[in-house]
Order: C-alpha cells, then sequence, then structure tokens
DNA sequence: ACAATTGTTCACCGTATGGCAAACTAATGT
DNA sequence: ACATTAGTTTGCCATACGGTGAACAATTGT
C-alpha cells in the first residue's frame, strides 16, 4: 500500500494526518490495544486499521498481536529521525544567522553611527 | 489547492516529499529564486511550482516576486512548530521511561537478590 | 456448543497528489 | 522592436489517500 521512498517521507506522511498523530501522542504514555486506541475516534474500524497500517509501515510504531488483541507500541527512533532531521535545518538556520550578525557586527564597529 | 485543517498537518504533509525537504535544505542557507532551485531537479517548472506552492501554502516558505524574478525563503516558525510537537512527544516518552526505571528501582531495593 | 469480542479483508467512492506537455504572460537584455 | 529569460496557467493522467459498508476470521467467556 506505501509506496514511499525513504524512512522519513514515510514518518512525515504518517505524521500529516491528525488522527495518526493522536494516536502517537496515545501511545507515547503506553502501549495499547486496537480496540482502546480506535475508542475516541468517530470512524470505523476498517478505516482506522488503515491509519494504524500506515505508522507501522512508516516505522513509527510496532504492533504485536497476542490471542485476538494486537497491541500496539511507539517505536522512538523512528520519530527520533524526524527529529533530527528538523533539528539539523534549524542549525543550517542558525548558521546563517549567526553569520549574518557577524556581518551587522563588523560592519557597525567599521562605521559607528551608519543608520 | 490545498485543503489541509491544521498548520501542522500542512507542515508535515510539505515535509513528506524529498525534493520539498531538499528545497527547505537548500533555502535554510539563504533565500534563492524559483530558477535556481529548480535547477539540482529534473523535473519540469510547472511541477516544481506545484512543490513550492504546497510549501507555501503549509507557511514552510514564503515567496516574494520583483520584477520576472520570485525570490523563496524559509519561514522558520511553521518549522519550529513541527519540532516543537515532535520535542513534546518525547518528553511523553521521557516521563513514561522515567516512571518505568522509578518502578524497577524501588522493586529492586525491596528484594535485592531476585533475578 | 454458542455468542460475543476483536480484528481483518474486500470492494468501492470521491478527492488529492505528483507529474507531464503546451500555450501563455511579463520583465529584461541588445 | 525583438529575442530571451523567468515564471504561470491550463488540461491531462495514473496513482495514492481517507473513508465507507458488508462479509469474514479467530479467540474467549458462559
Amino acid at each position: 500500500m506505501e509506496t514511499y521512498r525513504t524512512p522519513l517521507d514515510a514518518a512525515f506522511h504518517a505524521l500529516s494526518d491528525p488522527t495518526r498523530r493522536a494516536i502517537i501522542n496515545r501511545l507515547m504514555t503506553s502501549p495499547a490495544p486496537v480496540k482502546e486506541l480506535a475508542e475516541p475516534f468517530s470512524m470505523g474500524l476498517p478505516g482506522f486499521l488503515k491509519h494504524l497500517r500506515v505508522l507501522e509501515d512508516s516505522g513509527l510504531i510496532a504492533t504485536e498481536k497476542a490471542g485476538r488483541v494486537r497491541t500496539c507500541r511507539v517505536r522512538i527512533e523512528r520519530l527520533a529521525e524526524a527529529e533530527t532531521w528538523l533539528s539539523e535545518q534549524r542549525a543550517l538556520w542558525q548558521a546563517r544567522t549567526d553569520r549574518l550578525a557577524n556581518y551587522v557586527e563588523t560592519q557597525m564597529s567599521g562605521n559607528e553611527d551608519e543608520d
């Protein structure tokens, strides 16, 4: 079903849906079975299961079935990858504003009364 | 075009495509005109412009046209929102593992020779 | 054995996505 | 004036997405 190329593609895609973010949010506190996870949402189980599959295919969660109950838990590593990408970007931004601040500073010490 | 509900939906969706992440990555260092941004990619301009629109609609970038050149720059706030959501989730996870560690510890001090 | 609980599969639907090619507009260089 | 550059619009396409209802397992409680 998921044709996503890289893990990051899949992770960000999975996070782009509010239902799925809510699921992640819930699972951060503790693992839970499918039924309990589904309860807060108005949609039917089939639709809900699709969301779970998107999450599982993305690696953001893992599931395991015991008896008739499938228990879901978060895989924090994948979430960390997304976080890492974002913080790398912010590092680039930081480097840039640092350069800019530095430039402004050298300019000002050159002509202190400039506008 | 974008029917996205919340800013977070739109931001994560925008980031789920490798082309768009590459654009963001490029823009982190400095603003750039459309043509220069498009050069590294094999696709045509119309397709590329769609990516730019997704990014702009998500609030991850802003663009401004001067003469015939449209310059694009990152809007760091929106990226920060995504980062914030992720770190909130990790805080929940952290709280959980802390609780768990605490529990294990109290158990061990109760029966120190247990397996 | 039987019913209830829990999950799964299937076929379907309307809309969005990611791409293309072609035609077009607007600003700039010569 | 004319050609070039830079971007835009339009129409099209195949596939993916988010949801539905109906039928079908498989486990568990009584």
